[in-house]
DNA sequence: TATTGTTATACTCTATAACTATA
DNA sequence: TATAGTTATAGAGTATAACAATA
């Protein structure tokens, strides 16, 4: 028996257990390379998962500010891990790609990451950890869904209201 | 039948929803009100389910280091939202206690958290706000209990490693 | 006129190191 | 000598606003 809408007595304290998650954050970002912060592994993630896309589009993904975005992609092109190339539809948009050496680095990011988690996560099941992963993918997926109508009337969200 | 220490395909995914939990993260300071950043609601929250405390035992809990405790806390004591007593034990120490200014303004952090989190888990059940709630508390203390033989041999953590 | 992307500026949060005052 | 707390400095991350180039 679930109930929707119920009592809410836990809101509380998922606020703080949220507030309170940057220190795991924190601990996961000490285990990448120099010259790799955590946004940069945010940005060659994502173009690897989703392949080459604009700007805008991973701005998008990352959730944050396009002018936020701008600079982490800055950071990466100049390391050569991605690409940028005129887009021939749209001459102000720029496609972005990963290299070569951007996958190596993946590569080195996807073994880091797994030696530490494997390292502080050696008493959790898969079926734990899978469940994590759920929820945490849900309970974005259920801010993204309102954030889209609640700033603004604007749909496109991650772009700076232009100008007040 | 549960499986530990098995494939950890999932690990890699895990790390890409904790980076991109910001983004959930940064939708609930922007509920917040005027001249109360998300460190400082984390200071009252503490203090005010542990009571009177020292900055050592609320840097250990923040899990950041005594010096971003120390303006966090002068933050919100300039505000008049705790108050700091010398401790009569310990003239180095000082112990921090919420005043009932500190007290009203949790209240009202309560009530936005709570309206904030309604509306967007609306369709989630109790059950499984109250996962989510219990796999974050468990995968801050699977970090933390690391942490401490992680980085050094001294088991105070939370300390600036004092000169190289 | 609107949109894509960049840059300048400001603010929050954190870590390191140097400092003080006690212990 | 070691510890509790403060402050100065530096660095990462983000948002806002102004801007250039193109649609």
């Amino acid at each position: 028996m679930e109930e929707p809408m119920a009592a809410h007595s836990q809101y509380e304290e998922l606020a703080r257990q949220l507030s309170a998650i940057g220190a795991v954050k924190r601990e996961m970002g000490r285990m990448l390379p120099q010259e790799c912060p955590p946004a940069s592994a945010g940005v060659l993630t994502l173009l690897d998962r989703h392949g080459e896309m604009r700007m805008s589009q991973l701005a998008e993904l990352l959730a944050i500010d396009m002018s936020v975005t701008s600079r982490h992609v800055a950071h990466v092109a100049e390391r050569g891990w991605i690409e940028r190339k005129p887009d021939p539809a749209d001459k102000r948009s720029r496609l972005l790609r990963l290299t070569p050496s951007g996958r190596q680095l993946l590569d080195e990011l996807a073994e880091r990451y797994t030696q530490t988690l494997a390292r502080y996560l050696h008493d959790w099941t898969d079926t734990d950890v899978g469940h994590l992963v759920e929820l945490l993918a849900r309970l974005r997926t259920s801010f993204g869904d309102c954030r889209i109508r609640a700033h603004h009337d604007s749909p496109a969200a991650t772009r700076t209201p232009a100008a007040g």
